[in-house]
DNA sequence: CGCATGTATCCCATTTTGGGTTATCCTAAA
DNA sequence: TTTAGGATAACCCAAAATGGGATACATGCG
């Protein structure tokens, strides 16, 4: 692990604590990266890449995920807030 | 029904629709573009570049953003959805 | 018209992306 | 332990998107 310094702030904690509620609902539906790529009509490397960090996710995009994932994206937004709300004051659950 | 694809545009209806209700939402609060600006620390070219398209805003972003307007992404999502749903109907209004 | 306010566009070096392919990680079976 | 296989991360790099100060354009008003 040598230099991490992707771009200005896709490593903050609301950056993280976005991709990891991402990464949850994926696998609380017991989807694979590929089985989600597919359903998306994109590459595995697609599905990584947003769940790493490496590539941002637009609101469009983000809803289409949503969607196949069973989710609207007016649900994730709640719990994406109630997320960010908890993580600032004790922090990891 | 087809499947939905993660759309490689920018300029589909869903962005435009997008785009619409950032802008509307921020006349409604009686903003200027500079003034928004302002609050966001950012250039007014930025508050104008994604309100005509010319730039993304990511999850994070668009959450400041609407801070910066008095709302919460719940409620920003909820009424992108909303809309999103009416253009599927009839349209423009 | 002349000025003021608001928004879009320019420019272009710097960043980020796209996605097929390959490497790495993990777990369970033999 | 070794091996197989599935899941995920990382590579590569041409092509596309971004950042933001400066500037052009649009509109309203006296």
């Amino acid at each position: 692990m040598d230099s991490w310094q992707v771009s200005k702030s896709i490593f903050t904690t609301e950056y993280a604590v976005f991709r990891d509620l991402l990464r949850e609902l994926r696998t609380e539906k017991g989807l694979t990266q590929v089985q989600l790529s597919e359903t998306l009509g994109m590459p595995q490397s697609f599905v990584s890449k947003y769940e790493t960090g490496e590539r941002r996710l637009d609101v469009i995009e983000l809803r289409e995920v949503c969607k196949s994932l069973g989710a609207t994206l007016a649900a994730f937004a709640k719990k994406l807030e109630t997320r960010l709300a908890e993580s600032k004051k004790g922090g990891a659950a």
